[in-house]
DNA sequence: ATATGTGCAAACTCTTTGCATGGAG
DNA sequence: CTCCATGCAAAGAGTTTGCACATAT
């Protein structure tokens, strides 16, 4: 059974206020704002907790750190370039991909990455 | 200027016979099989330089370390469940998603990860 | 009252780096 | 003969775990 903390909350307020993703660390310098004892480990164990159960999203910028945000219910799709490397993110959210998934798995939600060049690399 | 040595040829062939992304360490383990003395550096100093070079395709899954595989051109879809964190590959092919990228970026290919909950965690 | 949450330190995993030796061209 | 490549050990990030204490319910 889930409690609500100081932590907990000064955690859920830091990824409210942000507006958009953040790394773990970053989660633990602004809920020091708020709960100056917050410890790394925390805010750790409460990410891994929420995203769970879905009150947590995990974003992930490839080569990248894990980011986390609040869900939004929008699948902003990311597009990787194969000459550069740079990860962009599209503002254009990107439809629905219709699947059957086999039996017993429940999708919830989805993310799509494009692979091509960019604007800079032709 | 590349050189063609005994390692990185173990390195390729491990990925060429199997098949199936490969992470670090399990391309050294399959490398050792040829080469014995192969070490986990080297590994990793091959993977980076063809992975820059485009001779090897770095698959990202959020949550996973970095997978390796040769270029395929195929896609296959990933699902992630939210409570293990389990990676599965769906066999069945996912339909391409109809997108208009930003002007001067050219998509070539797609990659769509679902996430939600397996079989195993309701 | 009691089980969950917290904080610290240490452990763990994955990856990179420094340096002397080895081998391809 | 020259460089690039290799292997070892150690360093560095990011994340998890063990344990005693604190606290929400």
């Amino acid at each position: 059974m889930e409690r609500s903390t100081r932590q907990r909350r000064a955690i859920l307020h830091a990824l409210a206020q942000s507006g958009r993703p953040l790394r773990p660390i970053e989660i633990l310098e602004l809920g020091q704002k708020e709960v100056p004892g917050l410890g790394l480990t925390t805010v750790y164990r409460n990410i891994r907790q929420m995203t769970a159960d879905g009150s947590l999203v995990r974003v992930y910028y490839p080569g990248q750190p894990a980011l986390f945000e609040l869900p939004t219910g929008k699948f902003l799709p990311h597009f990787i370039c194969r000459s550069c490397q740079q990860v962009y993110y599209f503002e254009e959210e990107a439809p629905d991909v219709p699947y059957d998934p086999p039996a017993n798995f429940r999708i919830e939600s989805q993310e799509v990455v494009f692979y091509g060049h960019c604007s800079d690399c032709p």
